[in-house]
DNA sequence: TTCAATGTTTAGAC
DNA sequence: GGTCTAAACATTGA
């Protein structure tokens, strides 16, 4: 479940397996997973090496010695899996836990690595993509995104996030934080976390949150996303020739799909509303 | 058979 | 322009 935690779970991961890896070869079968020709992505990549993995967002960028960058987004159902001859490392959606059948039929975008290592980019659902652009094209792309600050870099602070809310009063707490136009990072498992910490129901209208809420939600924020990568997200599972472990965090989830559970903190229940067309689960109780 | 699922964009209505 | 909803992408699984 990529949100911002798993992809920085990924990052972290993938940095220390592929960086100054030299691109053997590139391979893909589904022609919207990539956004140029597959010779062209072949002719760019074979050769290079990979400098650096970065996020921006919940999306990861690769570095490339020739300039080019690589932009992945694993939307809701993507997974990448590194392999080599020792270790298998899995980030992202669960879709298969085992390194055994790769590539398989959601595996859509494969690098090989010139020490034959692997890098499968797998989407059930085919929402995901991988990217190709010049440095050039690439600032284009973000800036067109118009994305909000990150999350977890000194320039949020709640004096920020008070700004953004002025500008969107009517916008419902739960799908403000959720729009990356706002800030990035937090999708529906973390947003109804979120909710549930700064007790504030995610229904309410931006414009009706006093001080002290806009203040914990903030931290919420902060404290949540923080505690995710901590615990490798919710589905990360990385292991070593053994089995897989999946990301701890789901132990921790207060809210998100309990509904009809008891209510950790009040023992009432946790219902569920659709908002924004996505599923909130809070406690009508606790959250105000 | 129907519904919901981790993300994001877009079209249309008011 | 703001804000709402539904739909689009494509597939699985309950």
């Amino acid at each position: 479940m990529p949100e911002l935690p798993e992809v920085e779970t990924i990052k972290r991961g993938l940095k220390k397996a592929i960086v100054g890896k030299k691109i053997a070869d590139f391979d893909s079968d589904w022609h919207k997973a990539i956004n140029k020709p597959l010779r062209q992505y072949q002719r760019i990549l074979m050769g290079t090496k990979i400098l650096n993995v970065d996020r921006r967002a919940k999306m990861l960028v690769l570095t490339l010695l020739n300039d080019w960058r690589i932009l992945v987004h694993l939307k809701m159902t993507g997974q990448l899996v590194f392999r080599d001859k020792k270790k298998c490392l899995i980030g992202g959606h669960s879709i298969e836990t085992n390194c055994e059948n790769l590539p398989n039929k959601f595996t859509h975008a494969i690098f090989t690595f010139a020490d034959d290592s692997h890098l499968y980019f797998n989407d059930v659902r085919k929402f995901g993509w991988v990217r190709l652009y010049s440095a050039n094209e690439l600032a284009k792309v973000f800036e067109k995104m118009q994305l909000g600050p990150e999350p977890l870099t000194s320039e949020f602070t709640s004096g920020c996030l008070t700004e953004i809310m002025r500008q969107r009063p009517k916008a419902r707490v739960k799908q403000f934080i959720m729009d990356p136009k706002n800030l990035v990072g937090v999708g529906n498992i973390y947003s109804d976390e979120v909710c549930f910490f700064a007790r504030v129901r995610p229904d309410r209208r931006v414009g009706t949150l006093k001080d002290k809420e806009i203040k914990l939600i903030h931290k919420g924020i902060i404290k949540i996303l923080k505690a995710a990568i901590m615990a490798q997200g919710t589905t990360f599972s990385n292991y070593v020739n053994t089995d897989g472990e999946a990301g701890a965090f789901t132990k921790q989830l207060k809210v998100y799909q309990r509904h009809g559970k008891k209510c950790y903190s009040c023992k009432g229940r946790i219902i569920k509303m659709k908002i924004g067309g996505r599923t909130s689960s809070f406690c009508p109780k606790c959250q105000k």
